[in-house]
DNA sequence: AGGATTTGACCCGA
DNA sequence: TCGGGTCAAATCCT
């Protein structure tokens, strides 16, 4: 990594780690922890961010390069003749950035578009395959899975694969790299609400808890669409996540799943980070994402314990 | 009519 | 060989 984005992540390293030390002392608190927990995020993008840029920098970005090449293979519907290449691209999910979360309500603010679902094994529920809708006109790499999980009926378990490097004008939002902007930037920008924890800009709490069976269902119909402008809502996660430092902003539409096979599957453990809203909501969804090489491996994974004491919101 | 979803087939990695 | 991820024709929806 160069040595400037080095020193950056370093020093947003050690501001996590206090910023984690702050946060045990502040559970007490649920207003105090939201805050922590927002900081933290804040400064687990921008070390991602960081990471990025120094990948990109230092030409490492080649598998970026490859995606967007294959991507624009499997673009337009071909015929299935001998050439087919299907496949050609796959298990990118070992190699990007991934994070992982359990959520409610599955509105991230980004467009998302099925391109599959698949049975899996040991699973009742079966698994969504989700692809920004930008994926060939802005060669947007974003993927979503979603899948249903097994003790909680309304409650699924997303994964994010790549970041969002489209740039869709209903979430497009401004990143501030330097943690100190980070609290001030969560009220200033007009896109930037869902972190407020006023009024509208609901919190995961308030969006999770206030889902009922039937809302959901009401959402539904809009979900399975695929296509939803981005909601000031947020999404409802609040559970648990398993974060690494990609983020991506994501969407909605795995709602889908509800319709599908309904039984619990096994369940997959969960790691949690309170705030993934905050990349459907365009918060994070940074401009120069468009560099983004999906270099981060699961070294970069954090973990923010944040389940335990901030999941009573 | 155009875009999104469904779904069976295909392909690759373990 | 099997399971998971993706493709793409068919179908549905607006």
């Amino acid at each position: 990594m160069a040595a400037p984005y080095a020193r950056v992540v370093e020093d947003m390293l050690k501001g996590r780690d206090y910023a984690t030390q702050l946060q045990a002392l502040l559970h007490e608190s649920p207003e105090a922890g939201r805050l922590v927990d927002q900081i933290l995020h804040a400064i687990s993008r921008s070390i991602d961010t960081a990471k990025a840029a120094a990948a990109a920098a230092s030409e490492e970005a080649s598998e970026v390069q490859s995606e967007v090449t294959c991507a624009g293979s499997g673009g337009a519907k071909r015929k299935a003749t001998g050439g087919d290449k299907r496949g050609a691209c796959r298990r990118r999910t070992q190699q990007s950035s991934i994070v992982t979360k359990t959520v409610k309500d599955l509105e991230d603010g980004h467009a998302w578009r099925k391109y599959g679902q698949k049975e899996i094994q040991n699973c009742k529920h079966p698994k969504a395959y989700f692809r920004c809708t930008h994926k060939y006109d802005q060669q947007c790499a974003a993927q979503r899975q979603v899948q249903r999980c097994g003790e909680d009926p309304e409650a699924y378990r997303v994964t994010y694969i790549g970041v969002h490097t489209c740039r869709d004008p209903a979430v497009a939002a401004p990143l501030v790299v330097h943690a100190a902007g980070v609290a001030n930037d969560l009220h200033a920008g007009s896109r930037l609400i869902s972190f407020a924890p006023n009024a509208s800009a609901a919190t995961a709490s308030t969006t999770t808890t206030g889902n009922t069976s039937q809302e959901a269902d009401q959402k539904d119909a809009t979900l399975m669409t695929g296509l939803r402008p981005l909601e000031l809502e947020g999404g409802g996660d609040q559970e648990e996540v398993l974060s690494s430092l990609t983020p991506s902003g994501s969407s909605a539409a795995a709602e889908a799943m509800r319709t599908a096979t309904a039984t619990p599957g096994p369940d997959q453990g969960d790691v949690t980070s309170g705030l993934q809203h905050c990349y459907g909501t365009g918060l994070f969804d940074t401009p120069f994402n468009s560099n983004y090489d999906d270099t981060f491996d699961l070294d970069d994974i954090v973990v923010f314990g944040f389940d335990q004491g901030l999941a009573g919101y």
